[in-house]
DNA sequence: TCAAAATCGAGACTGAGTCGCAAGACGAGT
DNA sequence: ACTCGTCTTGCGACTCAGTCTCGATTTTGA
């Protein structure tokens, strides 16, 4: 009974003790403070002194919080790349790999339109901020590995390949269409639906290699 | 003691020469020296200091040969870049973007195939350096760029997409399947060509999505 | 209530990258 | 050949990100 009653006290009731929910406070803090100077300042010309004076914290211990200044602003990317995991691995077993990767991005979609302009904020200073730049797409990287193992599991191995360079390939393809959707969105404003240019861009790889091969016959 | 000899080495070698060609023989020296450290110790454990000394200059003398110490190990992408985007330009006009895209990468496969083995070593030091990872991602971003007005040029613009996300991400979608390629062909020692690892991987996006349903179909 | 564990602040330290200044090389005019 | 304005180079000093240690304080679990 011991046995259950503590393993229902620790997944039940509250295991997030004070120390994780002031964590979780500071955070959260942390992060709108930091935007806050961000889009006034400019990322570059913020330091990390600053905010940690803003939110009443030293510089060291900031950084116990956030290994690194770029992850107050990308932090939650982690986070959105496994959801969107989630979502890719929750797509029927009959539905091609890209058309599964498309429709996984719903849900990233579907963040976005919660404020539109929040998010076209937020990712103008990504786009214009080139250490930021880097980082971002770096972050792509995990996610490419993240969806490139259950596009590998639906696509099957082939022995003959050992390392078959098609399962990351056709994450990484799908990405960058993500990417160039994300950039021509930002681009008109957000007078275009993300949604609408995300099927644009990734509806390329797949229809126009053969559809020009037909075109010339 | 090396110093001075070094020092006058360069001022005694070419005491008319032109500093154009003083220039680009300390930069040849210092990624030379820098190559060589780097593989000793590791790109991380290897200061900017160290590599100076290595070749008699100040700290601040090498940042203004170059900028960053990520450019030591980069700089020469941004003249690849350019020769694949000469290469894509030179393909015939009837050729596919695609498919033009990946004649234009032979030119990679070449240069790479000159020395396998030192390309093998260098590719494994980009891909075990987080660092460096983050450049290496910022120049496909470069070269995205370059890819990509082509690819616009030859796709013909749509006035109903002002901007059109397309372009760039077939150019980005290419670029991911180099990249998938290339981690495949170190993954394998280069025993499968990177030529035929390219081709798997470019052969993904297009032929997947109805390929694959034909198969399970 | 008490002891172990975690967190925090402070300060020193490393290393990348920038800036201003002085010394030297170049090219042209005399 | 001389010199003057300009451009380049080298260097010391500086800023800032990120790490580490140490001692003090607080949370937690019993």
């Amino acid at each position: 009974m011991s046995d259950s009653s503590k393993a229902a006290a620790r997944t039940e009731a509250k295991p997030l003790g004070l120390r994780e929910r002031m964590r979780a406070t500071i955070r959260a803090e942390v992060i709108e403070a930091a935007h806050r100077l961000f889009t006034v300042q400019g990322y570059d010309r913020t330091t990390v002194e600053q905010i940690a004076a803003e939110v009443g914290l030293s510089r060291a211990s900031l950084f116990r919080h956030f290994g690194t200044k770029e992850d107050i602003v990308l932090g939650h990317l982690n986070d959105s790349g496994l959801r969107v995991a989630e979502a890719l691995a929750a797509r029927p077993e009959h539905e091609s790999p890209w058309m599964a990767l498309r429709r996984a991005f719903d849900v990233l979609v579907r963040m976005n339109e919660e404020d539109v302009q929040q998010t076209l904020r937020y990712l103008r200073m990504l786009a214009d901020t080139p250490a930021l730049h880097a980082r971002h797409v770096e972050k792509q990287l995990a996610w490419r590995d993240l969806l490139g193992q259950e596009i590998a599991r639906r696509m099957g191995t082939d022995p003959d390949w050992p390392s078959d360079p098609r399962p990351p390939a056709l994450a990484a393809a799908a990405l960058a269409c993500l990417d160039a959707a994300s950039s021509a969105w930002i681009a008109c404003d957000g007078a275009i639906p993300l949604s609408a240019m995300l099927d644009r861009a990734m509806d390329t790889p797949r229809s126009e290699a053969h559809g020009i091969r037909d075109h010339l016959g």
